[in-house]
DNA sequence: ATGAATATTT
């Protein structure tokens, strides 16, 4: 660390600015880029302040007059009139250093440093013979420090340098906060750091040649350090400031806290805090440092530490309020959060709240996602807000949108008289996340007209709607634009990633995983991978992708264990099943929503259907998902009984149906053979949950119907339905239902249905299923054209196929296969039980009679029809 | 009359 160069240089500030970048503009030189060159065109145009003007004649000023008129300058600014304090300047003749200084300040004091800057420029071109004096120099430098303009801060710092006053070591600190101002925002001018000092080096090549430096300067180092994302320097910077015996002020542990809290090092944070009680009770006692505590503690995770904090504090203003407020929020407390906000309401006599109380409070209650509490908010800011701004109206769309109740949130979009961007991905978003993605992508294209640039945000929508929809087009165009546009490609990864994977472009994610991100993925892109991989059957890759993760320490969450469970299914494998739920255990991941949903439908979708019961009334949480998951678990079970009054029980506690529960409960009403029970639910969803009834509701309904007979009703059924949706399904298994009763006529006429329907190989299953229609008749004329059709089309009916876990090695089993190692045994045992079978009274679906096939092969048939039922 | 600094929606 260097901080030793003090006395050895002559000049304070050896760094003379590039000449290029001097670009205020003395009339005859090109003032290409500078801002300082509008000087030029700057209307001075003399107006009177007032009727009369007594200085008007006057010239010079005298004096006592330029006391009063400086005393009257910084009145009206104070009084936040600086435009009428402009008109009064302009009416002096030849305004003196103090009465520039004065405007300057009063610009900088009404947040209008562009203003400021110009005035600076006006009092260096029109009056060269005015001095500038150290508040001239740290006035301007301010304002250029808060408007980022390095290069009119190096002007200005060539400025003090030529004036050949030793710079004051305010001149120095304002000069030293500026290049750090300027040179630690991510939009400056970065790299355009002539000489051979890097943006850094410049920062801190001023601090080290300044020849005292007090707190201020030490101050805004450390600031600038956290600034830069620097924390260990900013702390290590403290302590060297501690050692040389400075004082800290309370600026100093406002800059300093978030270091630590950053770093998440709570030791040092307690360690600071002490210090800062240490140092006086003004310090404890200052509403800054209580607010940046609280803060500090807050971003620790340390609530109890932090609530302790603001219960000590005793004068409390909103400031404090409000961060307390959105500690909790931070940390996801939304209950303690609104149990303060109600406090702060109770103490309204001491305070007054404001917009930021609001959003904290808003926030909050879309964590807590309970409409009910969301109106009562929503109707109190009205009632107590004269005029709620835009951002506390995104916050409300965002309120309902996460109670789900996108109406209201479209209404309050709706009638918003002024929106921002926020405004607009907060919609969209909102649709988007309410499963209605073609809306969100419609909006976007209003937002665009309405003049609204994409950002990352959309991107973020866009690209998620393009995942609900699976569809790549959308999704491929959103990553072009977003290439194309330079918006921030960091954090993009997993939405990209999950893009593609969803809509089956396995390989595209793949790359992107491997490509874009080999380092620094984050644990979204992690999960996103797994999921991908998952979902495209790769679930072997996406165990490998999941060690790879915990190989390089990177901590999986609920999302990571969601994503890797459903893995276990397709593997058949109940240990490595078990394994990941006690990986959940020991990582206490097991208590959430998503991993216990998703327990529940790996168990049961591995046959143990009572561990999965066990998992769910071991759920401290339960959603529509873990019901779903568990009555669809019973359907397969063939427990319809226990479906049904799983789903009855769903409907008490109060957890809203969603349309996948729908086709859970009615297809474990078919299974069961609970005809009357599945036709009155199915009448109830759009009744009683305005849920549309999609194709798989439907096919659910006729495959209840076609199982038990009532294949002519499951016929008229099916018609209902008209030309939309997956058709192939519902006639297919109408189709089935009409070969097992010898419904034949109508078999035919749903098969000739079906084959008018061009779609892939999977219509291989129905041309047998005709075909056999046609064998059982014995019209081996149409079996031939059948099977012909087959050929030509080029359509093999898939190998049916089954599998299970014995001891941690999978047997796998498909028909007429013999690959397996005790091939010989297993189908001795299946003759037998063909046999057995045949004895009480199993007929093959093949005719037999009729000669067509051995009766052996028939035998090897029998397995091959067992797996298809 | 000049320098350093807390809470904020997608």
């Amino acid at each position: 660390m260097r901080v030793t160069t003090m006395s050895s240089s002559p000049l304070p500030l050896p760094l003379p600015p590039s000449t290029t970048s001097f670009t205020y503009s003395r009339g005859h030189h090109s003032s290409s880029s500078s801002n300082l060159s509008m000087v030029t065109n700057s209307p001075s145009q003399i107006q009177h302040w007032g009727c009369e003007d007594p200085y008007q004649h006057t010239s010079p000023n005298p004096p006592s007059k330029t006391r009063t008129i400086r005393y009257r300058l910084s009145q009206l600014c104070r009084e936040g009139q600086p435009q009428i304090a402009r008109q009064l300047f302009d009416s002096i003749p030849r305004p003196t250093t103090v009465i520039w200084n004065t405007i300057i300040i009063g610009f900088i004091c009404n947040n209008m440093p562009d203003e400021a800057l110009l005035f600076y420029a006006r009092l260096k071109s029109s009056s060269p013979g005015t001095k500038c004096d150290p508040y001239t120099f740290s006035s301007t430098l301010k304002a250029c420090a808060e408007t980022r303009q390095l290069k009119t801060g190096k002007a200005v710092h060539c400025h003090v340098l030529r004036s050949h006053l030793y710079p004051s070591r305010i001149v120095c600190n304002s000069l030293l906060n500026m290049y750090a101002t300027c040179l630690s925002s991510t939009d400056d001018e970065t790299g355009s750091v002539d000489g051979d000092y890097s943006r850094y080096d410049l920062v801190r090549k001023v601090f080290d040649t300044m020849r005292k430096r007090n707190v201020v300067a030490w101050n805004t180092m450390i600031s600038w350090y956290v600034r830069t994302k620097r924390c260990v320097e900013a702390v290590t910077h403290f302590m060297m400031m501690m050692k040389m015996g400075i004082r800290p002020t309370v600026v100093t542990f406002v800059n300093v806290f978030p270091a630590v809290s950053r770093m998440g090092d709570t030791k040092n944070a307690n360690v600071l805090y002490g210090l800062l009680l240490k140092f006086g009770s003004e310090h404890a006692n200052d509403l800054f440092a209580v607010s940046s505590a609280i803060f500090m503690y807050a971003e620790l995770a340390c609530l109890g530490a932090a609530r302790k904090v603001f219960e000590q504090c005793l004068d409390r203003n909103i400031e404090v309020w409000n961060t307390m407020m959105g500690g909790y929020v931070q940390n996801n407390c939304p209950i303690e959060a609104l149990d303060l906000f109600v406090k702060a309401l109770e103490s309204e006599h001491t305070v007054v709240l404001d917009n930021v109380t609001f959003l904290a409070a808003l926030t909050a209650a879309s964590q807590l996602q309970q409409l009910e509490f969301a109106q009562q908010l929503h109707a109190y800011i009205i009632k107590n807000s004269f005029v709620s701004s835009v951002i506390v109206l995104n916050a409300i769309a965002v309120m309902y949108s996460r109670c789900n109740c996108i109406e209201m949130s479209f209404s309050v979009f709706n009638r918003m008289q002024e929106r921002d961007v926020v405004s607009w991905n907060t919609i969209v978003s909102a649709f988007v996340q309410n499963g209605l993605d073609d809306e969100g992508l419609m909006l976007v294209y209003e937002m665009q007209k309405q003049g609204f640039m994409i950002d990352s945000v959309t991107i973020t929508a866009l690209l998620s709607a393009a995942s609900n929809l699976r569809n790549p087009e959308t999704g491929r165009q959103t990553h072009a634009y977003l290439l194309r546009h330079g918006i921030q490609f960091e954090g993009m990864e997993s939405y990209l990633i999950d893009m593609y994977a969803k809509s089956g472009l396995i390989e595209a994610a793949q790359r992107l995983f491997d490509k874009n991100c080999t380092y620094d993925r984050d644990q979204a892109t992690w999960n996103a991978m797994i999921a991908g991989n998952t979902q495209n059957g790769l679930t072997e890759l996406a165990f490998i992708v999941f060690k790879q993760m915990l190989e390089e320490n990177v901590t999986p969450n609920s999302v990571t264990l969601a994503s890797i469970l459903p893995a276990c299914n397709p593997m058949g494998s109940m240990a490595l099943g078990k394994q990941l739920h006690g990986f959940a255990i020991r990582n206490s991941l097991d208590q959430n929503v998503f991993v216990g949903s998703a327990l529940v439908d790996m168990y049961s979708k591995l046959g143990a259907i009572t561990c999965a019961e066990n998992v769910f009334a071991k759920s401290p949480e339960k959603n529509s998902v873990t019901f779903t998951n568990m009555i669809l678990g019973y359907g397969q079970h063939g427990i319809g009984e226990k479906a049904l009054s799983l789903f009855h029980s769903m409907r008490e506690s109060g957890i809203k149906p969603d349309a996948i529960t729908f086709v859970a409960v009615l297809s474990a009403c078919s299974y069961a053979g609970l005809v009357d029970e599945g036709l009155q639910i199915f009448e109830s969803m759009e009744r009683e949950y305005r849920i549309q009834p999609s194709a798989e509701h439907y096919c659910c309904v006729v495959d209840m119907l076609g199982r038990v007979g009532r294949v002519v009703e499951a016929y008229e059924f099916a018609k209902e339905l008209g030309k939309e949706g997956n058709l192939l399904g519902i006639w297919g298994s109408l189709l089935a239902a009409c070969k097992i009763y010898g419904e034949f006529e109508l078999g035919k006429i749903v098969a000739n249905k079906l084959l008018e329907m061009e779609s892939g190989n999977s219509t291989a299953g129905y041309h047998v299923l005709l075909s056999n229609i046609y064998a059982e008749e014995g019209n081996w004329e149409f079996v031939d054209k059948v099977r012909k059709m087959m050929q030509e089309k080029g359509l093999t009916k898939e190998i049916g196929c089954s599998w299970i876990d014995i001891a941690g090695y999978v047997n796998c089993f498909a028909s007429r296969d013999r690959n397996h190692p005790q091939c010989d045994e297993i189908y001795e045992i299946l003759g037998e039980l063909a046999t057995k079978m045949k004895d009480t009274g199993y007929r093959s679906c093949l005719n037999l009679q009729k000669g067509w096939i051995s009766e052996s092969e028939e035998l090897e048939n029998l397995c091959y029809d067992l797996d298809d039922i």
